[in-house]
RNA sequence: GCUCCCGUAGCUCAACGGACAGAGCAACUGACUUCUAAUCAGUAGGCUGGGGGUUCGAUUCCCUCCGGGAGCGCCA
């Protein structure tokens, strides 16, 4: 569509050369509202009336006479709302070029590009919060591939920080299990997950069991044991059951990094010498930071100690060496090693202080997305700032995003149903922050269970005549098209405040609506057979529909037609949402189309051609939808 | 105190500065001997938190006030 707008422009700009000047890039169009404003729309008049200082109508009227019937593809051209520039096209001409180009993708473009996403702390199992995280993540980085970007997904692993320490310490001192016992357990994540929220508890009550965990988190940084075996074990099944649960819905990773490698390969040094050399890393003069190494945050006139007076690293220090690393600032590698496997044998790489025989088929990055939640903006703004210090003019844009979006939340509702401790005071509040720490949160695989259970009742109502394991194949891929789809309708902005009823939903503006959709456009074509991926190439006559037809026929089209300008700003806009609503909005007006015109059993030919065409457009533009936000399509439902 | 975000129908949310502010849920009324009713059609529900401003045009941009949230550590 934006190689035929372009066209457009570039056509109506030639024709109006005489009169008016205008640019090309001016003439934006849109689709209007309604399909009786036309097909096409643009606001050139308004754009126009301030700087010829008359009145947009006027400016319109002229344009409509000088361009009506002068090229075919804008068959008709009409001025309402006081200046809008409404044109109507050919539609025999648009439906052929929808066809023509129906397989057509963006083409490959070279930038690299790397995404970070899930990081979650390899000391208990995931939470919602994480799957919003990771459904984001793997929607954009499914986005950038889709168009034509190469694309890395790291997960980066922080196994060397005070929460790992905090489990170890609970596991030998509070639980008082054997290093032997320990590698014994057989759902690590499960039990660490109230074992945390249990260690926390009893950290906060007693000041000497913090000494305690800190001498364990002393152990685990000096490599002694028992701690720092009993850390890596953790760390490693922890980290293997969240490959487990994000794989179980769609969610794959490239590479994982892990913390522990950046500190044991000093990349922090390497990157601290580029700082300080360039003056962004500097000694503090202010008395309360004597000693320290800080970086000026210039948007809010802050100084960040990145290194400590005793000459050890604060937390960004290690996120600043990974950046460094990622976009290609200094020229050290990782070891790599093969950490799993997929179940269709696709490797997963990690970094291996201690070396591997793995080699990393990526580059350093043209631009990083790191997708971590709001709450982190202060560091993430404050790496923005070095990365554009380091290259001040550099090309193409900003080289680091933070992907931000909200935090999930519970209800207190949700609180209850869940009984967990609800305070008086959060009994009041709109909702209550996930915590990990505290316990409060629902588990991921949790979610994925109760989802599950939901959509298998309602698969069991309505295919009694399929087979045991068909039912629980399908009642997964709903489970899974229903969080995903949840994870990702909402605006990035926006907390989610998370409760049963909303997300065990089924119906309406859900992830199995759109499954819904598609399973039945699916079926109908599979009436026809081989047949169908024929009528691609039969020509057909669209003025031959009914108005009321043609009308919603037309809508169908020019939504499927804006389909990559919508991922496009969904993307710039860093809110995937825009994806979600754009393919709930085209699901809508097929549903709509569908309840009203047969396909298989239509008589007329030319209409039944007509109909199986407009399918075979929706299912393409629909199923690569589906496939960005990770929502599978059942063979039936 | 400083920085950032949010406030739209009863609830949950949409709306590149554009045309009469739209959906879903809940409520009510209808449509299955028909390509899957996880669907569709209809009714009802709004001073877009308040007040100023910019604009041909503001839910959207600017200012201000009110209400809610998050972040601001030599923690991670």
């Amino acid at each position: 569509m934006k190689a035929l707008t372009r066209e457009y422009a570039a056509r109506i700009r030639e024709y109006l050369e005489p009169e008016f000047a205008v640019a090309e890039s001016e003439i934006q169009f849109t689709i209007p509202p309604n399909r009786r404003y036309g097909d096409l729309s643009t606001t050139l008049p308004f754009v126009l009336a301030k700087r010829m200082q008359k009145k947009p109508i006027e400016i319109g009227r002229r344009m409509v006479s000088i361009l009506s019937g002068r090229f075919a593809p804008m068959a008709e051209v009409s001025l309402a709302g006081g200046g809008f520039l409404n044109f109507t096209l050919d539609r025999r001409h648009f439906l052929r070029y929808l066809l023509d180009t129906r397989e057509r993708r963006p083409a490959a473009r070279d930038k690299r590009i790397v995404v970070e996403h899930t990081s979650i702390n390899p000391n208990k199992a995931a939470h919602i919060g994480h799957l919003r995280n990771a459904c984001l993540g793997d929607t954009l980085a499914r986005s950038l591939k889709y168009l034509g970007y190469p694309v890395e997904v790291q997960n980066y692993i922080d196994d060397t920080g005070i929460q790992v320490a905090d489990v170890v310490w609970g596991l030998l001192h509070m639980l008082r299990m054997s290093p032997e016992e320990i590698c014994r357990i057989d759902d690590p994540a499960a039990l660490l997950w109230e074992l945390y929220a249990k260690v926390s508890r009893h950290l906060s009550a007693d000041p000497e069991s913090e000494k305690a965990r800190n001498r364990v988190h002393q152990a685990i940084e000096e490599r002694r044991e028992p701690e720092y075996g009993v850390a890596d074990w953790i760390s490693s099944r922890v980290l293997e059951d969240h490959i487990r649960v994000m794989a179980s819905i769609g969610i794959r990773y490239d590479l994982l990094v892990r913390e522990r490698d950046i500190i044991e390969l000093d990349f922090f040094a390497r990157a601290a010498r580029i700082m300080e050399q360039k003056g962004i890393l500097y000694a503090s003069s202010d008395p309360e930071k004597q000693g320290c190494k800080v970086i000026h945050y210039r948007h809010e006139d802050l100084e960040k100690v990145v290194i400590r007076s005793n000459g050890t690293a604060t937390y960004i220090a290690k996120d600043l060496a990974y950046t460094f690393w990622k976009v290609g600032r200094f020229s050290e590698e990782f070891p790599f090693r093969e950490f799993c496997r997929y179940d269709d044998g696709r490797v997963v790489l990690t970094t291996d202080f201690r070396g591997g025989d793995e080699t990393r088929d990526f580059g350093p990055a043209q631009r990083v997305f790191n997708v971590i939640d709001v709450r982190q903006s202060y560091l993430q703004n404050i790496i923005a700032q070095v990365l554009e210090d380091l290259d001040p003019d550099g090309a193409g844009g900003h080289p680091f995003v933070h992907f931000s979006y909200e935090m999930v939340a519970l209800t207190p509702r949700c609180v209850r149903e869940l009984e967990l401790p609800l305070s008086a005071e959060d009994e009041n509040k709109p909702w209550i922050e996930v915590s990990g720490r505290k316990g409060i949160a629902v588990k991921a695989s949790d979610l994925i269970e109760q989802l599950t259970v939901r959509s298998r009742e309602e698969v069991d109502k309505r295919n009694p005549d399929l087979d045991e394991s068909s039912r629980q194949d399908i009642a997964v891929q709903i489970a899974v098209g229903a969080l995903r789809y949840f994870m990702i309708k909402f605006n990035a902005r926006a907390v989610i405040a998370f409760d049963f009823k909303d997300a065990l939903a089924f119906e309406g503006d859900t992830g199995p609506y759109l499954q819904y959709t598609l399973v039945r456009l699916n079926s109908i074509l599979r009436k026809l057979d081989r047949e169908a991926e024929t009528f691609v190439r039969t020509d057909t006559d669209p003025t031959r529909l009914e108005p009321a037809e043609s009308a919603e026929f037309f809508d169908l089209l020019l939504q499927l037609a804006d389909g990559d300008n919508r991922i496009e700003s969904a993307l710039e806009n860093q809110d995937l949402s825009g994806i979600a609503n754009h393919a709930f909005a085209l699901c809508q007006a097929f549903n709509r189309y569908y309840h009203g015109y047969p396909v298989v059993n239509e008589p007329d030919p030319m209409l039944r051609s007509l109909r199986i065409q407009l399918l075979l457009l929706v299912r393409e533009r629909l199923g690569r939808l589906l496939w960005l936000m990770g929502i599978p399509v059942p063979t039936r439902m």
